[in-house]
DNA sequence: TGTAAGATTCGG
DNA sequence: CGAATCTTACAC
C-alpha cells in the first residue's frame, strides 16, 4: 500500500508560479463518513495576485476575496454562474492575494468519473461554500504527496475562460499533466498568440 | 435599490 | 451557440 504525506504549510508559502505545477500529481483528500474521497490533481491554473487582471483579487479586498488574501494553505471556494463551485488553494504570505485553481482530478478513491473541469471537480468531491477558508493542513480536508510517485510530465497553456483579462488571458499560467485522460480540455482551441 | 457580468456546464 | 441561475460588485 502506498503511503502519502500531507503537504506542510511551507509548500503553499511560495511563489504561485512554483506551487501550481508542483500541485500536479498530488492527492486531494476529503474524509467523509463513507470514507475518504481522493483524487489526483491533473490540471491547475495560477492566479498571481491583484496585478493579474484575470484574478478575482484584481478587484481588491472584498468579502468574497478575503480568503484569497489570507494565509497560505487554505481553500478559496466560490460559486460561479450561480450554479458551480470552484476551489482554489491559497498561496504566498498572508495579504498577497494569490491562489491556484484546481481544474481537474483523476479519480483515485470514492469518486465519480466526472471530475473534469472545476465545477465537476467540486461536485464530485462534495466541496461547497461551507469549505470557504478551510485549512488544508487539517485532518479532514488536505492535499498529500504520494511517496515514491514519479514526477509527471507537465505542459502549459493559456488559462481558460478569462478572455476579459486582456494580455493576462494569454499568459501560460495553466498547467496540466501531458497525456492524462482527465485533463478537462486540450489547448486545441483558439490560440491568438499563434501567428 | 437596481443591474450587469461571471476562473462553467449542458443541451440543442 | 445560447440558456441556466444567483452571488457579487458597483453604479445611481
Amino acid at each position: 500500500m502506498t503511503s502519502a504525506r500531507k503537504l506542510p504549510r511551507s509548500f503553499y508559502d511560495r511563489d504561485t508560479i512554483l506551487v501550481a505545477p508542483d500541485l500536479l500529481g498530488k492527492l486531494l483528500v476529503r474524509n467523509t463518513p463513507e470514507g475518504p474521497r481522493i483524487g489526483r490533481i491533473v490540471e491547475v491554473e495560477a492566479y498571481l495576485g491583484p496585478h493579474d487582471l484575470a484574478a478575482h483579487t484584481s478587484k481588491g479586498l472584498t468579502p468574497r476575496t478575503r480568503a484569497m488574501f489570507g494565509p497560505p494553505g487554505h481553500a478559496y471556494v466560490y460559486l460561479i454562474y450561480g450554479m458551480h463551485h470552484c476551489m482554489n488553494v491559497v498561496t504566498e504570505p498572508d495579504g498577497t492575494g494569490a491562489a491556484v485553481l484546481l481544474r481537474a482530478l483523476e479519480p483515485v478513491a470514492n469518486l465519480s468519473d466526472n471530475t473534469r473541469g472545476p465545477g465537476r471537480l467540486c461536485k464530485a468531491m462534495g466541496i461547497d461554500k461551507s469549505y470557504y477558508g478551510h485549512d488544508l493542513c487539517s485532518d479532514d480536508f488536505f492535499i498529500a504527496e504520494e511517496q515514491g510517485a514519479q514526477s509527471p510530465k507537465i505542459a502549459t497553456s493559456a488559462r481558460i475562460g478569462v478572455d476579459y483579462a486582456g494580455e493576462w488571458a494569454e499568459k501560460p499560467l495553466r498547467f496540466y499533466i501531458e497525456g492524462n485522460a482527465y485533463v478537462s480540455r486540450v489547448p486545441s482551441r483558439k490560440t491568438p498568440a499563434n501567428p
